[in-house]
DNA sequence: GCCAACGTTGGC
DNA sequence: GCCAACGTTGGC
């Protein structure tokens, strides 16, 4: 399995708005980058994303499950971009900023940093852990 | 609101 | 195919 992280303003979409649209999950579509788009193409089933708020917020405010794999887009009229579906699984009890994550060293790699204005990332599963770890959430409770 | 870092577009 | 001009994202 592997995990991701997904960007969202949460203007336009919330992790309110994720937990409310419930067991049917919905469409992660609107991605209009290649580099994005080709980690949402790789993504498979069961796969687990953190959900991140930008521009409000920064910080990563719960977790996703991939429940059907990357198909085209339906907002994209030219049919060049892809959307994958989630589903809400988990809130972190405990936000994490990235200004915290920023000051952690084990995560200074991560994308998120790196690549400021990427939307969706690959997340190693060593940095996963590590932000589980800093989100308080039980591993038990994501496999709920 | 500003701007750095990218992406995209279009003229040549 | 290059690159200048422009547009967008997202942190600050």
């Amino acid at each position: 399995m592997n995990y991701w992280l997904l960007k969202s303003e949460p203007d336009v979409w919330s992790i309110d708005q994720q937990i409310k649209s419930g067991e049917k999950g919905t469409d992660w579509d609107g991605v209009r980058n290649y580099q994005a788009a080709n980690n949402l193409k790789q993504m498979k089933k069961g796969d687990l994303c953190f959900f991140y708020h930008s521009n409000i917020g920064k910080e990563i405010v719960g977790i996703v499950e991939v429940i059907k794999e990357a198909f085209i887009d339906p907002t994209d009229k030219k049919k060049r971009f892809v959307a994958v579906k989630v589903k809400f699984i988990s809130i972190l009890p405990k936000p994490i900023t990235l200004e915290k994550i920023k000051k952690t060293k084990a995560l200074k790699n991560l994308p998120l940093i790196r690549q400021s204005r990427l939307s969706v990332m690959p997340i190693d599963t060593k940095s996963w852990k590590i932000i589980l770890n800093m989100g308080r959430i039980k591993k038990k409770k994501i496999h709920a």
